[in-house]
RNA sequence: CGCGGGGUGGAGCAGUGGUAGCUCGUCGGGCUCAUAACCCGAAGGUCGGCGGUUCGAAUCCGUCCCCCGCAACCA
């Protein structure tokens, strides 16, 4: 008997602020989703994520705040974590950079590239951009300014640093993408990738000199390491590195990094090298997500339009604003979204198609079988036709969810959910019934819940919570747990007829009741 | 010429050479099991502009216009 496969997932690691917006719940939701859908599958599936401390900003609002950063961080990471639980993030590590573990790991990252030659020790002067918090060369400015932040000054700064000799692995990534491009998914954000790579690649610094925060560069206390070799290192800290080495054989390399697509260039490119230095294997996948926009315009505090997740929930519930934003805004390429178009959705499609079609038909159950299915029987044309449609859409979803294609895997499910209403309304059992025609009342309502049942398992890493509803109501134990492990195995689950046996059904309820758009309210 | 995405019926999208499709909304009809939900049908588009290739273009080529993202608070 094989082994289950590992999965192994990750999220960029978040900078910390007092608690997560939504556009960093988003990338979270989609690497859930896919965490728990492994899960189903019966991988043996680790997921990590977490947020990334040692940044100056940091230790400049702890200083206008008069505070320790430690403390700071530490209450907001609290807050991350809670937040995410709440989410339904279902994490195996909420892995914080400040971790004994990740210092450990960032300094033997460190150090293994040092031994391999591939850090030296150089001056780095250069216009400095506290916005993007990097060097500019001459040729980025624009009227001696940072084209991206133009009302800010820049700063001369000259500065000793340890830098990595990234130059020296132009050949190994060029080769990397030849013969692996899928390393960096999706392509659009791959080409820029490779348009970077063209461009040369240049050795980054990855020390700051006279800064108390941060992980002490080995053997140089005088030095912090900075940002890269701390945050990226944090995928190979939530394995196991360096301290467990066989919990680190048994995840590395990652199965897939999820992240934003204004890092790719580091994930895609730093990432890769520091690995090779480190002589570690790469993981198999980067896959860069889009961002969201609302009313089509980017979030911004400053343009007063962001939503905040408290008012979502709120609104929609946590399976619902999952829901909403993963079948919304493309994984792959970000999208827009806004309240009206939010509601019409959650009603349309979770209310009155989905949530309605098992209402329906655990009422029906009720009222015409006493709750007892019978077991499916030999089907009729119809009950074939709906049968094919189920395996069609199961087969669609798994291949949109192979690639993140999180919004095509929830269109195949309501592509089901509305094949199943129609079939309701072909069959029409409550005409069945009134003409004494109780048997075949019966395998049309089986064959309703069995496509429900299967619908059930589709939601479950969107919408875990109501998912399990919906199973409940329908009489079928999941017999996974609320994070999706422990079960059978989707393929089977998923299959038609895949869980049988009659299976009385409970009590009626709305799982997403409807919502009302604001502006229908009436003024009284 | 910084990089990238995009302009298709009222709204949101699919559609990379051969009768323009889906969801929402609207209108009409049906059903009555259900969360005033469900099902069926209809109306509605010269596919951003101009030029070109082709027997034939939303789809290929050129050019122009417009929107958005990559940039502080933010992913």
């Amino acid at each position: 008997m094989a082994l289950p496969t590992t999965f192994y997932i990750t999220t960029a690691i978040f900078y910390p602020s007092p608690a997560p917006p939504l556009h960093s719940l988003y990338e979270a939701f989609g690497a859930d989703a896919l965490a728990r859908y492994h899960r189903l599958l019966g991988d043996d599936t680790r997921f990590l994520t977490g947020v990334d401390e040692h940044s100056a900003q940091v230790e400049r609002m702890a200083r206008e705040r008069d505070a320790d950063p430690r403390a700071l961080v530490d209450a907001w990471a609290e807050t991350w974590r809670e937040q995410f639980s709440r989410f339904g993030v279902s994490y195996d590590r909420f892995i914080r950079t400040t971790d004994d573990d990740h210092v450990r790991a960032s300094v033997e990252m460190v150090r293994r590239a040092v031994a391999n030659g591939d850090i030296y020790k150089g001056t780095y002067s250069g216009w400095y951009c506290i916005g993007d918090n990097e060097f500019k060369t001459d040729a980025q400015l624009v009227d001696g300014r940072c084209p991206d932040h133009p009302t800010l000054e820049l700063q001369w700064l000259e500065e000793e640093n340890y830098f990595f000799r990234l130059s020296a692995y132009q050949e190994r990534l060029e080769a990397l993408y030849r013969d692996n491009p899928s390393f960096c998914e999706p392509e659009h954000y791959r080409n820029e990738v490779l348009a970077w790579l063209r461009e040369g690649l240049r050795d980054f610094s990855i020390s700051r000199a006279g800064a108390t925060w941060g992980i002490p560069f080995p053997d140089d206390e005088q030095h912090r390491i900075y940002v890269w070799f701390d945050a990226l290192t944090n995928y190979v800290t939530g394995a196991g590195f360096p301290d467990d080495p066989e919990a680190f054989a048994h995840w590395w390399p990652a199965d897939v990094h999820v992240i934003g697509m204004n890092i790719t260039r580091f994930h895609c490119l730093y990432w890769p090298a520091m690995l090779l230095s480190a002589g570690l294997p790469l993981p198999h996948r980067v896959f860069a997500h889009g961002f969201m926009t609302l009313r089509g315009e980017k979030m911004s505090k400053t343009r007063g339009n962001v939503v905040d997740p408290d008012d979502a929930v709120a609104q929609f519930g946590v399976d619902g604003i999952r829901y909403l934003v993963l079948r919304e805004i493309p994984f792959d390429r970000g999208g827009d979204m806004t309240e009206d178009g939010l509601v019409r959705r959650y009603n349309s499609e979770l209310a009155n198609d989905l949530g309605n079609l098992v209402n329906r038909t655990v009422s029906m159950s009720a009222r015409y079988l006493d709750g007892a299915l019978p077991e499916l029987g030999k089907p009729t044309a119809a009950d074939a036709a709906l049968q094919a449609t189920a395996v069609a859409a199961v087969a669609s979803y798994r291949a949109a969810m192979e690639r993140l294609g999180f919004d095509e895997a929830l269109a195949a499910v309501m592509e089901l959910t509305r094949a199943v209403n129609g079939y309701a309304e072909s069959q029409a059992p409550w005409t069945l019934h009134k003409a004494g025609e109780s048997d075949r009342v019966g395998q049309v309502l089986a064959t309703m819940a069995e496509a429900c049942r299967i619908l059930g398992h589709l939601m479950a890493p969107f919408t875990p919570a109501a998912a399990r509803q919906m199973h409940e109501q329908l009489g079928v134990d999941p017999s996974y747990d609320e994070r999706g492990s422990g079960g059978p195995g989707l393929a089977a689950q998923l299959a038609w007829g895949g869980e049988p046996g009659a299976r009385h059904t409970g009590r009626a309820a709305p799982i997403f009741p409807r919502v009302e758009l604001p502006d229908e309210v009436p003024a009284s």
